[in-house]
DNA sequence: AAGTGGTCTAGACCACCCT
DNA sequence: GGGTGGTCTAGACCACTTC
């Protein structure tokens, strides 16, 4: 499946601490046992590691060793690019998609400006109202570039988006910068979401670039308070000082 | 300043970047060429560029080159560990910090929990309000580990606690995680804070880290909702699939 | 075909930790 | 002093883009 050394490096170890297998605290092998465990070199290894290192799965002492860390890694939304789906897979909750609208507009004012194009542009709107143990908690509403994307359906939206793009568009995304802040509710979160006496929302956009660096989707993510939760691991700034 | 070639080669293009020196969409140098300039060997280079790419100041294609990209280096809390003095000089606006509680403790039940030690050890607990244009908007509940902080003031409080322990101290900050969630307003939020009519606040709970995996510190910073934000530029994984 | 970034190698020296 | 991770080298081959 991985035909990268020190990939298949990085997914034997990810899979060994997240079934347990290796506990919080262990100390892994010395990169030159490993090495010559996969029969490569140790900088293939250091990469693997370092990766490792970054998102919260280990911690790398100089003089000593590698340690497992106890990052809870079934956290709600862990930070970086995860779908609605591969959340509520993990979460392993009665989850449902209402697709409310999937339609190709010329691009309205207020999104132009995010997406950096003009109105006459055309993109794809998808707006999906999520639901989570009977309550619709939080409101997706997406826009993509239409020039990139052929067709959309009120059946691929209310399966994955990302799938679809990924694998049948074969898009490859990039990288993605997410805002996350707190507003007042609008009229249509009120239509769409239930929301009980709330007076606020949580606002995450979301702007996604392509391998080109294209910035070709928008998404503005609305989350009910009390179902809204941020996670963020992060090492003290390398290369600084 | 920097000894490694590595981290010199990206501090030089951070602040080319920053400065508008090398402007977005802008193509690097060729990783060969850059090796030839600072006279040293590709995989070094490639590790500074890689640096720049988790970091959202490049982006690299294969077969092309690396560009620059338009993130905005200048937004509010930059994702990761960022104190708040260094956010308010980043703003430039006046700030103040009004220092309630600099005081050593046996540790209280819910924060033992969090720190993950009994409530026989002692903690620092530092309480501050901070004041952003005439307006208190972020309350800061600080718990240190006694164990491994000598001494602590109000002074130290009012100034930043941070560059006393990595300075004076020498403590060494590894890593730390934190969790982002809104929350109903506490009388100690509604008594230190200017709230208004607000019913709800985020709260940001971090847990860092030392350099020697302790868990040292615990924070609760509650922001008002108008005033908080947070940024996020991910990548999408590696190594997966 | 030439140039680019992605992966990998087989060494080297250093700083740090432990005994 | 022996083991560990951190940095660096001078090559190599590959996949991809551009001409």
């Amino acid at each position: 499946m991985n035909k990268n050394i020190f990939s298949q490096i990085y997914t034997d170890y990810t899979q060994r601490i997240e079934t347990g297998l290796l506990k919080t605290g262990i100390k892994l092998p010395s990169e030159n046992e490993i090495a010559e465990e996969y029969a490569t070199s140790r900088e293939t290894v250091r990469k693997a590691l370092h990766l490792l290192s970054q998102n919260g799965y280990i911690h790398k002492i100089r003089g000593k060793g590698s340690y497992v860390l106890d990052i809870n890694r079934m956290e709600f939304p862990i930070s970086g690019l995860v779908s609605f789906k591969e959340l509520s897979e993990r979460l392993g909750r009665p989850a449902r998609t209402l697709v409310h609208e999937t339609i190709r507009i010329p691009c309205p004012q207020n999104v132009a400006r995010q997406l950096q194009i003009t109105e006459q542009e055309e993109v794809w709107k998808v707006v999906r109202a999520r639901e989570i143990e009977e309550e619709k908690v939080i409101l997706d509403k997406d826009y993509f570039l239409a020039s990139v994307i052929p067709a959309l359906t009120a059946e691929i939206a209310a399966d994955s988006i990302y799938a679809y793009l990924e694998g049948d568009c074969s898009l490859k995304i990039a990288y993605a910068k997410k805002e996350i802040s707190v507003e007042k509710v609008s009229a249509e979160d009120k239509r769409l979401l239930d929301l009980g006496r709330d007076t606020h929302i949580v606002v995450v956009r979301n702007y996604v670039h392509l391998e080109d660096t294209t910035l070709f989707q928008y998404t503005e993510s609305r989350h009910r308070l009390d179902k809204f939760q941020f996670v963020d691991f992060a090492r003290r700034a390398v290369a600084e000082e």
